[in-house]
DNA sequence: CGCCAACTTGATGGCTGTCAAGTCAGGTGG
DNA sequence: CCACCTGACTTGACAGCCATCAAGTTGGCG
């Protein structure tokens, strides 16, 4: 009990004053060209920056929803349960993405957003943004783009689990994962996963066995690289023709 | 080719200024409690109304983005190519549903949108929607609500097809229909499909012939009947029980 | 009446799930 | 420092669900 309170109590409550005008990501998460004086009210707008740690959740569904989340360094994944117990991941998110868009229809959340390493979240409280929105138009439209390219990403994960096999999931799950990586400035060839094979899995719509077969078989055919979590891909242009040659 | 002229011509030019003040579909389009004068500033938002003939696109991948759609009357599918030629449904959407929000992110449209049945749509300028959602609080919380609300959508989706077997999807695509009829006020319990068996299988990433023997088994089962596109539930409890209660 | 698209039904095969055993890496306690 | 333990992962054998291929049926339309 009493070791409980000690362990978490000061977790939650590391929070500080966001501050974008100083953020590096800022590019991700704001409209270009925005004035001095519509950046600073942008920092008014942000209310805390908030620690998470590694397997704490940042919102659990059914939580009600007042604020949306972006993330100033780490990595997350969200996932909905179905009453029988079964779940399903429904996306991997990292540094300059936005979390919990999916509480806005219905007052609240809908899944679960669980941090897969210790991570850092910027809090922005959903009536702030809607009123500075109404201010600064290309804050609004940056929003729009936001939203609409997570319905985008969503179409994606559908035609993947709709139409493709267990190996062109994979490959296209490990393309995805490399450009997202390059764009924040790290090597498009070698990372780290930060989730399981279960969680890759339940994200492609696969068991983990099949998983770890389909990463021994890339590596034997000499696309890439597997040491546990750590992926170097040694054939880009290989794993892409995964994906265009194997018409069904 | 003067055939052509003659039945395809007119009917893209058959279009009328809409009038949200007087359409019964306000309710699902529109946000509660607007002023009279808000309502006339929005109908002046929306442009015109327009007819699509069955089987005609209303929009295609790849065209510049300029308008979301809300559905008067009819029925529509979206569905994403890929190169090398499979495709897949995205979503059937009904009256009072609002098309074309993939299309804000990247400025041009990543989906095809066809009708299919003659359809009526209301076409809503997107510079339009965000200058007024600037005036009107209420507008622009309703739409943040409609793209959010399309975002739980897909994660529905995707749940379906990352953890259910072929009759769990039919299963729960029916009740879906089901639903939004009702929202309707039509029927709950016997409808008219207006897509084919191979269109559902795309959405539910299932092939024809699966779904077809869903259908019958269904049938056999006598949870439903069913003769060519009309459906009639008569076990909507037994339907509701394969959702449940298969477990992996 | 005949044609065609949509659909149904059967037989077979393959991909992936399931079950099981074993390996590996990291952390803990002696 | 090392043995042990646990969770994550790998690999193999087998089975089942669904895709594929094929043939036949139905209903709508010219």
């Amino acid at each position: 009990m009493a070791k409980q309170i000690h362990s978490v109590i000061p977790l939650t409550l590391n929070a500080l004053k966001a501050a974008c005008s100083q953020c590096n990501l800022r590019e991700l998460c704001l409209p270009y060209g925005l004035s001095e004086q519509e950046v600073e009210a942008v920092d008014n707008m942000v209310g805390v920056r908030r620690r998470i740690k590694r397997q704490q959740h940042l919102y659990r569904a059914g939580e009600a929803f007042e604020a949306i989340y972006a993330i100033r360094s780490g990595f997350f994944k969200t996932d909905v349960l179905l009453e029988d117990g079964r779940d399903q991941v429904t996306g991997f998110q990292m540094a300059g993405e936005i979390l919990g868009m999916d509480g806005i229809s219905g007052e609240a959340h809908t899944c679960n957003a669980v941090a897969l390493e210790d991570s850092e979240i910027c809090v922005i409280p959903f009536v702030h943004l809607e009123r500075l929105s109404r201010e600064i138009q290309a804050l609004q439209h940056h929003f729009h783009k936001v939203m609409s390219r997570e319905i985008v990403r969503d179409h994606g994960v559908m035609m993947l689990l709709g139409t493709m096999r267990a190996e062109e999931r994979l490959a296209a799950f490990l393309l995805n994962l490399s450009q997202r990586f390059t764009a924040r400035g790290y090597s498009p060839a070698e990372f780290h996963l930060r989730m399981t094979r279960d969680e890759i899995g339940s994200y492609l719509g696969l068991k983990l066995e099949t998983v770890s077969r389909a990463f021994s078989r890339f590596q034997d055919e000499g696309f890439i690289s597997v040491q546990q979590k750590h992926i170097r891909i040694l054939n880009i242009a290989g794993l892409k023709t995964l994906l265009t040659h194997q018409a069904s």
